[in-house]
DNA sequence: GATCTCGCATAAGCTGTCCTTATGCATGCT
DNA sequence: AGCATGCATAAGGACAGCTTATGCGAGATC
């Protein structure tokens, strides 16, 4: 069955609520002139005379009468999903983020978020994939990369730079960590990674020969980090993302040379999303923990 | 609260029905890429992924699965009561007419209207007013008149012409109406009706001085039938309404001149009604009464 | 492995629905 | 008599809603 145009039938509503086509205008944001054509039209399609009129005032004909509970309850239904799932959608963000960040950076200082946020709820989706989100449902996430992603905005958060650290402990067994050439007396965690041949070269020292099995792999740097502190070798890592455990001593970095690959992290979510409430305060919130940095 | 396009919410609960943007595009008489349109914005406005799109597939997220069923929901409410008016309008005509016309034309014919028609029901309201059909709660009229009422459609049904008419009892009373000028020996109903001036100008007689009380009135042209019937004088009166009366005798027309002052009986209804089933049913068959006579 | 099929996504642009403006009408009020 | 108010309508404009054309990515088929 063809339904009349929605516009009119939601006209209507509002028509048979006030009483009055010039209240139904205001409400709706419309011309009384709209209302009545709305009125109208509806008239035409339903076959039937909806509103009697009367010099400045309109009565429900029998008709309408009846019809009007039942499109004022439908859309009473219809006014309380949308606001529900608007209110429900603004109460839960669903960040997609690097299990490192996520561990090591985010975690911790969600605590602000929350008491800023109270009423949103945060989920994490950890994981190293690139996530389309038409495909997958997130609202926002943190990626590493060139930042250069069709369709969404990326805001740049820090570089993914790397430098070495090893355990106080594990440098103890060797005198101390005095010149670059002192970690190759050392087992490295992660040989293999190509970070090494980018820092050593950036400290002057070509084809390194680290110590360690090149096979072993922990895939995240947060685990890495992990076996790092446990003095299981050096690692080589982001200092942002060890700022507590440099601090406390668990962790040494003994040069303050960093490579880069030309990666940053980022912020990033697709253009459709940036005016939604829950991305924003996000993106506010963790944009000014940057400068507070 | 703003309601996000209705358009939208009306596609949303079709794809979500269906699982598919392409056959909710069937449904609803439009071409996917409008279904796809309209989920985009409508998702933009609620600020949640209602679908997740695969290749070849779209599957409700769990925001969209649980929003589909209350504007289901909604909609079938919508739709039934939009169905439930529109056979309750298709199902009574409502026909504001000449109470004469009422009496002594169409209530003893509708029997054949209602035959063709048995799930039509037909509320007379029999009233000498020319109602305004955006003030009362009236489908189609009789009216009597030139015709020309602006926004309506008049299909002419007879003229309004008159002649004398009374029983044959009163007639012989005076041993039978043999010229006009026999009737200023009889009572005549109603003295004053300007009729008989116009009547009696036709047959060549100016000025006649007619019997009876010129104060007095029926109003309705049927009950000075009745009197007529009833021997309490001679009535000037419409033959197409004295068929039935004048074929049994209880009537006699002494004269076959007919007097008439342009005025017709018409059929008439909202110009913007004319394509409403029950209007046209009517239409129809009274017209068809009108050939087979 | 190449090609085809299918359903969703999007850009560009068109159309007709929905609206505004201006104005008329008919009550009721002052 | 003049004014205020709310509904009705014609004329015309704006833009929401749509179409067309085309791209993309899985899965199916050859």
């Amino acid at each position: 069955m063809n339904l009349p145009p929605l516009a009119a039938i939601r006209v209507f509503e509002a028509a048979a609520r006030h009483g009055s086509f010039t209240n139904a205008a205001e409400e709706l944001g419309m011309t009384q002139a709209a209302v009545s054509y709305q009125i109208k039209l509806l008239e035409e399609r339903i076959g039937a005379s909806l509103f009697l009129r009367r010099p400045r005032q309109v009565i429900l004909t029998e008709v309408g009468a009846r019809l009007s509970p039942a499109i004022s309850e439908a859309f009473d239904m219809i006014r309380a999903a949308i606001a529900a799932t608007r209110e429900n959608a603004d109460g839960i963000l669903t960040i997609t983020t690097i299990p490192t960040f996520a561990a090591n950076w985010l975690v911790p200082r969600l605590g602000s978020f929350q008491l800023a946020h109270p009423s949103l709820a945060v989920r994490l989706q950890a994981t190293r994939e690139v996530i389309d989100f038409a495909r997958q449902d997130a609202d926002i996430g943190i990626r590493s990369g060139g930042g250069n992603w069709p369709g969404m905005i990326a805001h740049k958060i820090f570089g993914a730079d790397f430098t070495p650290m090893l355990s106080p402990v594990l440098a103890a067994t060797i005198g101390g960590v005095n010149t670059p050439m002192d970690f190759l007396k050392l087992p490295i965690v992660d040989p293999s990674d190509p970070w090494w041949k980018i820092w050593f070269a950036a400290v002057g020292v070509a084809d390194p020969e680290l110590r360690g099995n090149p096979r072993g792999r922990f895939g995240d740097q947060h685990l890495e980090g992990k076996a790092v502190i446990a003095g299981q070798g050096v690692g080589i890592l982001t200092p942002a993302f060890f700022e507590t455990e440099l601090k406390s001593g668990l962790l040494i970095q003994p040069f303050d040379i960093v490579g880069n690959d030309d990666h940053f992290y980022w912020l990033v979510y697709p253009e459709a999303r940036r005016n939604v409430p829950k991305v924003r305060a996000f993106r506010d919130w963790l944009l000014e923990q940057l400068v507070d940095q």
